[in-house]
DNA sequence: AACACGTGGAG
DNA sequence: TCTCCAAGTGT
């Protein structure tokens, strides 16, 4: 036999409906490049599968504001999946440069030829062959299915997670909780829109059950919720502490020749910054692991100096401070093996993640 | 199952 | 400054 619990069992709350957030995103949803709202809906117009997995995949960990200028920038380059299929890797890796986890993009240009080799140009309408694609994993198929093809598939992300855990008070610690987040979701999912229901979750989410201070006063499923109830929403989901952040250090050489021309690489295709450029350098060694530092050896004679201070840059999983090397390299100096000279006019359009482009900058002098 | 994998904006 | 994190996937 159970104690009498602390705090009364919560009063019963009226369900959640899914016709109550679809009223709500009918009237609040946000416009975005690659929606399709309900009144364009209703005036007939679908969804196209290419632009909602090109959003979907770029949407990954990564916010919509950021996303935008890429989405634009694909889509008018590449209009169709065939274009993207029949477009060099190196390109793909350009554009997507700045976009961060690029993995996506090479699992992005996978899909597209597999789409175009094995589909005939023609996505797949169903979650369970979406999620056969590569770079497509079980929430983005759900998303693609129920957004582009109208199959009721339960569509979960972070946004959904949150607002669930809140809306059914489930107080289990993530990552543990993620089953019965699902099974909860599932519950909720309407067999008619169940794209713009997945849409009205994740905006809801974005916009009205955030992270921290949640608007509740605003929430359509206020009168719903029992983490509000309890008064625990903005504590869901739980999540373990995350553990330090290590540090790593490293130097990069920016090899600047006379024409301005920038001495840069290509990085191994798979592992941090896959397939990326960058100017040669160390490897990153964890600050205090007993490893000898690496000599520092420049890739070419010229007059070296190093620059006041460090580029820093945090990435998921470590902290890394990059010393930065700058070398003034006489005129008409060719590129060793497997390096090559980028014009002064043409390093903004290389495949140049983040990092570089600030050791770049600062070597520069910008 | 747990970890690798980017970036820039918010508080 | 610093922590958190945003429409996850692959291994």
């Amino acid at each position: 036999m159970t104690s009498p619990s602390p705090t009364p069992p919560p009063a019963a709350l009226p369900p959640a409906s899914a016709a109550d957030l679809i009223a709500w995103y009918d009237r609040h949803h946000r416009r975005l490049p690659w929606r399709v709202g309900p009144a364009e809906q209703a005036a007939g117009r679908r969804a196209d599968p290419y632009r909602v997995w090109l959003s979907e995949v770029m949407l990954q960990q990564t916010t919509v504001a950021a996303v935008k200028a890429y989405f634009e920038a694909f889509t008018a380059r590449w209009p169709r999946v065939e274009d993207l299929a029949a477009a060099p890797d190196e390109e793909v890796m350009k554009a997507w440069a700045g976009l961060g986890y690029y993995s996506r993009a090479r699992n992005l240009k996978a899909c597209a030829e597999r789409i175009v080799a094995v589909h005939g140009g023609r996505f797949p309408e169903t979650a369970a062959e979406l999620a056969d694609l590569p770079g497509i994993g079980p929430y983005t198929a759900a998303a693609i299915a129920a957004i582009a093809f109208d199959e009721a598939a339960t569509v979960v992300d972070g946004n959904v997670e949150r607002v669930v855990a809140r809306l059914f008070a489930i107080e289990e610690p993530m990552p543990a909780a993620k089953p019965a987040i699902r099974k909860a979701a599932a519950t909720l999912t309407p067999a008619t829109r169940p794209g713009d229901f997945a849409q009205a979750t994740m905006d809801l989410g974005a916009t009205i059950c955030t992270p921290r201070k949640p608007a509740c006063a605003l929430c359509p499923w206020a009168s719903a919720c029992r983490a509000r109830a309890q008064g625990i929403a903005e504590t869901l989901p739980r999540r373990a502490a995350k553990a330090a952040r290590p540090i790593r250090t490293g130097t990069c050489f920016v090899a600047i020749r006379a024409d301005g021309s920038i001495l840069l690489r290509r990085r191994p295709p798979k592992g941090l910054l896959g397939g990326m450029s960058e100017p040669p350098g160390t490897v990153w060694r964890v600050v205090g692991s007993g490893a000898a530092e690496d000599a520092a050896t420049p890739p070419l004679a010229g007059r070296w100096r190093r620059l006041i201070g460090t580029v820093a840059h945090t990435f998921t999983h470590f902290h890394l401070e990059l010393t930065v090397m700058r070398g003034e390299i006489a005129a008409g100096v060719a590129a060793p093996e497997g390096h090559w000279w980028s014009a002064a006019s043409a390093v903004d359009g290389e495949a140049l993640p983040s990092l570089f482009r600030k050791a770049i900058a600062a070597a520069r002098g910008d």
